[in-house]
DNA sequence: AAGTGGTCTAGACCACGAA
DNA sequence: TCGTGGTCTAGACCACTTA
């Protein structure tokens, strides 16, 4: 068993049950759940157990919590997939294109003082760079470019081929969990180089995503994503006050 | 008085004052904060109050709460402004341009169907769209449409000119808040209105920001901004699993 | 005024991490 | 094993919304 017998606390079980109940429209979009008392006598645990199950549901978009009126079930269709950007392989396959690397490079080099500076790093430091043409339907539409700081990922550089997501790789053969990230999306023409390899026009119009991403709060690498803006746009949904 | 003499929670001036002492490096980046129960007599109140307060901390960044080990003080500086996209001033002026509307135009109007669908309403169905070209240092550099339906925003017509933050407008006027946005961020060539608007050459690369605008989980608005990619770019934040 | 969620307590026991 | 945070209870009183 890798990891089944855990316990499993109670609000996780009213949060489950209640969600249950709306996703089977038992508690119907417009309806109000019944009030903290009697979903205590309901699932019989207390009220602090309840309103940590509803405090969820409501971080999540399912209900709206309304001191005086109650608690109202949300139409969740449009608050899905919430404070994230979408993956780059998720958007063009939901656009029904086949996405695939057409070839991995892994070495050690010394990025620009700009990235340097991101990954909280001295002048001159060498760092593990992932080089990738992506394909879509057999055709490329993004060179990505991944700067690891090298002494996270011991041995990173004979993992050429061996995985798909990199996030996943860190996480499982590292114990990297990613909790944060920063993105900044520019848009530009592609120069004679990119076009090349893009199989472009001089001059088109391509999207640049350079995102760092944070394990509690430190530094973990920088990307650079160079895409093709004829194929591809970034979706972000944000939850909270803007 | 306005909203003067509001009873503050105790959780918040647990929140407060430990945020304060971590500000001000009485718990310096990297140490740890007292154990649950010392906080509770240092404060006088429950251990119930204390964790609601440390929630918040942690959720905000400031700490990493770990079972069995404790609280860690975090380096903040890489995790502010999380989950939101920066707003368009915000980015020009930290850039040291000055920001302003050069003129605003409001009127009813038929939008594509994409809108109309986005926001819910049928075909042929009128909103609101309030038209502005956005200045940085007396160069045009934004042209932003908004589409607003127009049950939500009776009266606006005559507001042309009353108001400079759209969102700050509909919350004092109409109480309206936004409380979650979808955008879709694109890069295309500038056609000739465009490049005549924003005084550039024809097939320079413009960004393009879609986005709709929900207030708890029903479609306010949608907005178009289209931007001189040379001068801008978008910040996103994000905290959790990507 | 009635009914809802918001805050708070004091104390108990459980589960994880490091020594 | 010990010290930390994680979960949970039963009950109390406060504050907001609606009518």
């Amino acid at each position: 068993m890798k990891s089944a017998n855990k316990r499993i606390p109670s609000y996780m079980k009213v949060y489950n049950q209640i969600k249950d109940l709306i996703l089977n429209e038992t508690y119907p979009i417009g309806s109000f759940v019944p009030r903290e008392p009697d979903l205590c006598n309901m699932f019989d645990v207390s009220r602090t157990t309840v309103r940590k199950a509803m405090a969820l549901l409501e971080q999540e978009g399912f209900v709206n919590i309304q001191q005086g009126s109650g608690t109202e079930v949300l139409d969740r269709k449009t608050t899905q997939k919430l404070n994230r950007v979408t993956s780059f392989s998720e958007t063009l396959e939901a656009k029904g294109y086949t996405v695939q690397s057409k070839s991995m490079h892994i070495d050690m080099f010394i990025p620009s003082n700009n990235i340097l500076n991101d990954l909280n790093l001295p002048s001159e430091n060498q760092v593990v760079r992932i080089q990738r043409i992506q394909l879509a339907n057999n055709q490329p539409i993004a060179i990505i470019t991944n700067y690891i700081i090298p002494d996270l990922v011991p041995g990173i550089l004979s993992d050429t081929g061996t995985f798909v997501s990199l996030y996943k790789h860190l996480e499982s053969k590292y114990g990297i969990k990613i909790t944060a990230a920063r993105d900044t999306i520019r848009a530009r023409s592609a120069d004679f180089l990119e076009s090349e390899l893009l199989e472009l026009p001089i001059g088109s119009p391509l999207l640049i995503d350079y995102r760092i991403t944070y394990s509690l709060s430190k530094p973990i690498e920088a990307v650079v994503m160079i895409v093709d803006a004829s194929k591809y746009e970034f979706s972000i949904s944000l939850s909270g006050r803007p």
